[in-house]
RNA sequence: GGAGUGGUGGCCGAGCUAGGCCGAAGGCGCUCGCCUGCUAAGCGAGUAUACGGCAUUAAACCGUAUCGAGGGUUCAAAUCCCUCCCACUCCGCCA
């Protein structure tokens, strides 16, 4: 959620940034009631006050044996004016948090400005990728080859986009997660576990809710969702908290199983398991004060990209243009991996600071030092990294022409010292 | 799921069946100052947030709101009534 009164003293940049997005906003409208609520409010404080003072008064000469009955009758009619005020105070003020909350993050200055993915910015290239003498095949034919994927199971005991691992695939898949944990530890990155299932507020305080509701998988009798990343449970972990500056940066590694509906993207990747309704993703996130934000962002990334580094698999990073960037986020990197069988990189990281977008939402803010002020932090966070498609890369990228697997050697120790998959 | 108890400021905890003098006693913690040959103790002061008035910012000041949430009664509600949410205890069930 951004700052009225920065909307208001901000429009034109505003308005501009907004567009840059693609996205329409009523900003007239927002700041007409505004100006609305703020005329009511001061109007509407005046006969508080008013009544308050008199109802004292009230008091006082009730106990001198006065006589009260006409002034009482006096502030019965203005209560009824205040009520009446409230009421509609209540609706003006409902339909802007309505409008404030459909209304994205203002994306950062140095973010380039495009209309869609195809003009997201190759920001750097990590690795080389490998030539095979072989045709490399793709994950979904390696897996079953080796007996370690069960597309059609998966789909039988639930439905489609969702898969069994077996055998080496369950263990390579739990591999991947506790390596991740491991090494992100070791940066500083405390490892939490943290509800699955969370409710609408913890959803709006990240921005899945109220705009990306078909998104989610919800419980409905119990008014949960299940969530779509750690972060939304993670972040959430500190709303309606004040932290004290001293205990900032707060830096979460998480792993978590995420559900989504990937409501509107039918017939896209249907095959293997690159978009599944559920997956494994280990979350980076952070709380920062707002000055420390953009150095934290970058440590983030480099964080996330350390992971495929270390197990050698090649990457380039986006920088995302403002078409294609999150709802929420100010500025985002998504880090794409190489796969050998669509001979293309693919997402597997986005990494974004939210500045203090959804610190507003969910009400996280810092004190400073000299125990006086009081701001909003600024969030952060990122996969280091989605757990399926990270499997999807291994297989990919150390395939052998006989049809197994060579285990990364960062991996092994997570394996018990098994160097290649074999079925 | 059944029965019961309870939700007050960073924490603890008064006040809630005599509704007004309660944004709320007291204690702890914290901050600043004083004092003390160290540590501890002692003394003094301060210690919520949001919105509005505020003129261009900030401070100060004033007003309004907030005692789990929402609604009601009343001139006036932490205090009375209703609904909901949450926590805890016991029973049942269960990894």
């Amino acid at each position: 959620m951004l700052d009225i009164k920065y909307i208001i003293a901000n429009q034109d940049i505003a308005r501009k940034k907004t567009a840059d997005r693609g996205a329409q906003f009523d900003f007239d409208g927002l700041m007409a009631l505004d100006a609305e609520r703020k005329k009511l409010q001061a109007k509407n404080d005046d006969l508080k006050s008013e009544r308050n003072t008199v109802s004292k008064e009230i008091g006082k000469i009730r106990k001198d044996g006065g006589d009260i009955s006409e002034i009482q009758e006096k502030m019965r009619i203005a209560g009824d004016e205040i009520d009446a005020n409230d009421r509609i105070l209540a609706e003006i003020q409902a339909k802007m948090e309505d409008m404030l909350l459909n209304l994205p993050n203002l994306v950062k200055d140095e973010v380039p400005v495009g209309k869609d993915e195809t003009e997201n910015v190759v920001s750097k290239t990590w690795g080389e990728p490998k030539k095979f003498s072989f045709e490399p095949k793709a994950h979904w034919d390696i897996a079953e080859n080796l007996k370690i994927l069960d597309f059609e199971r998966g789909t039988k005991v639930a439905k489609s986009r969702f898969t069994a691992y077996m055998g080496m695939g369950a263990k390579l898949e739990r591999a991947l997660i506790n390596f991740m944990l491991d090494t992100h530890a070791q940066r500083g990155y405390k490892e939490v576990l943290a509800p699955y299932l969370v409710n609408a507020d913890a959803m709006r305080g990240t921005g899945q809710l109220p705009k990306f509701e078909e998104e989610l998988f919800k419980c409905e009798r119990d008014g949960l969702y299940l969530i779509p990343t750690a972060e939304v449970s993670v972040t959430n972990l500190y709303s309606g908290e004040i932290i004290s500056e001293t205990e900032l940066p707060i830096r979460h590694c998480s792993y978590s199983a995420c559900f989504r509906r990937e409501a509107g993207s039918h017939g896209k990747d249907v095959r293997g398991l690159i978009r599944q309704h559920q997956f494994n993703k280990v979350e980076l996130v952070k709380i920062t004060a707002p000055e420390d934000s953009e150095a934290e962002l970058a440590e983030l990334l480099d964080s996330a990209e350390n992971i495929l580094r270390t197990l050698e698999l090649p990457y380039r990073v986006m920088t995302l243009c403002s078409g294609d960037i999150g709802f929420s986020s100010a500025k985002t990197f998504d880090i794409e991996v190489w796969l050998p069988s669509a001979n293309t990189y693919r997402e597997i990281s986005s990494c974004s600071t939210f500045t203090d977008y959804q610190a507003r939402r969910a009400s996280i803010r810092l004190r400073r030092k000299d125990g006086k002020k009081v701001e909003f932090a600024h969030t952060l966070n990122g996969s280091g990294l989605a757990i399926g498609r990270t499997l999807v890369a291994v297989l990919e990228n150390y395939q052998n022409e006989d049809g197994s697997v060579t285990v990364p050697k960062a991996l092994r120790p997570y394996l018990g010292g098994l160097e290649v998959i074999t079925a």
